[in-house]
DNA sequence: CTAAGCGTTGCCGCCGACGTCAAGGCAAGG
DNA sequence: CCTTGCCTTGACGTCGGCGGCAACGCTTAG
């Protein structure tokens, strides 16, 4: 199998192929005409890396699953190396959804003043004596 | 007050300072030697700015609430851009967050999966005949 | 023979928010 | 005068994961 066909059967592109060999993830034989050769074993590689790459995981973060196959595990989390990088990002991604909760509390809570603020001023420039709560949500006086 | 001290009183440097204001967000007045001079509203202005930064903001959605408070706002979220961009940033934010959890979640389930595989095999290999259970957070037999 | 369609290497571009020089000007203290 | 420390502009570097182009070679079909 050479490159282009690699890289359609892994739904990616032979750029995407040549970039994870330069970084030594994904290294090919080459043919006498000096062509990319790749087998079964190199799609079960790549299918991996891009896996991974999916969760969002960096390309050095798949190294270990990929050392891992090649050392002829079935699965590249066979590894205790690549069972740490699991550990090391569920902890990452804890720690990312907790900050990321903390913002969106923050962020709600601002838009909800500042569309208390905005209500009020309206009110106050429209009904000087009682003004009436509105929601903000519709839009509109309704 | 100089570009030094402002960026001192905002928690920043004066690169930061230069490249807001190549961005056009915010414009300095100069003194008769060509320094950049800013009063405390240009301090207000950075702090509006650096706010949005740390909740992950990109530059360019801060500009709404800059113009906001550049046109006489007491806050920078008193004007109905700014107000959009929140509510944009609160989809933008659950969306990230549901994506994370279920990234964690699938991770998660890969560990125990791999774990409980190598557990097995363990287990098969030194006990074929009644495998134990294993703590795999403990890491030895105690 | 020729053109199409693969492959090769190499290098620059991109995104965002700055960091990091380099080379010089200005101000204030001893 | 000299040094120190602030300021100026300009330009290149960073990080990750490629995209895209140039300029060339191989192969295969017509």
């Amino acid at each position: 199998m050479r490159i282009g066909e690699l890289a359609e059967r892994a739904g990616t592109t032979t750029r995407t192929l040549r970039y994870y060999e330069s970084r030594g993830l994904l290294p090919a034989r080459r043919g006498s005409n000096g062509y990319r050769t790749y087998d079964e074993d190199d799609l079960k590689l790549l299918r991996q890396i891009r896996t991974l790459q999916d969760f969002g995981f960096e390309l050095e973060e798949t190294r270990p699953f990929v050392e891992c196959l090649r050392a002829g595990h079935p699965q590249g989390d066979a590894c205790p190396a690549s069972l740490a990088v699991y550990r090391r990002k569920l902890g990452e991604l804890d720690a990312l959804i907790d900050e990321l909760r903390s913002v969106r509390e923050q962020v709600g809570g601002q838009l909800a003043r500042a569309e208390r603020a905005m209500g009020e001023l309206a009110s106050e420039a429209a009904v000087p004596g009682g003004p009436e709560p509105v929601c903000e949500l519709e839009g509109r006086t309704g």
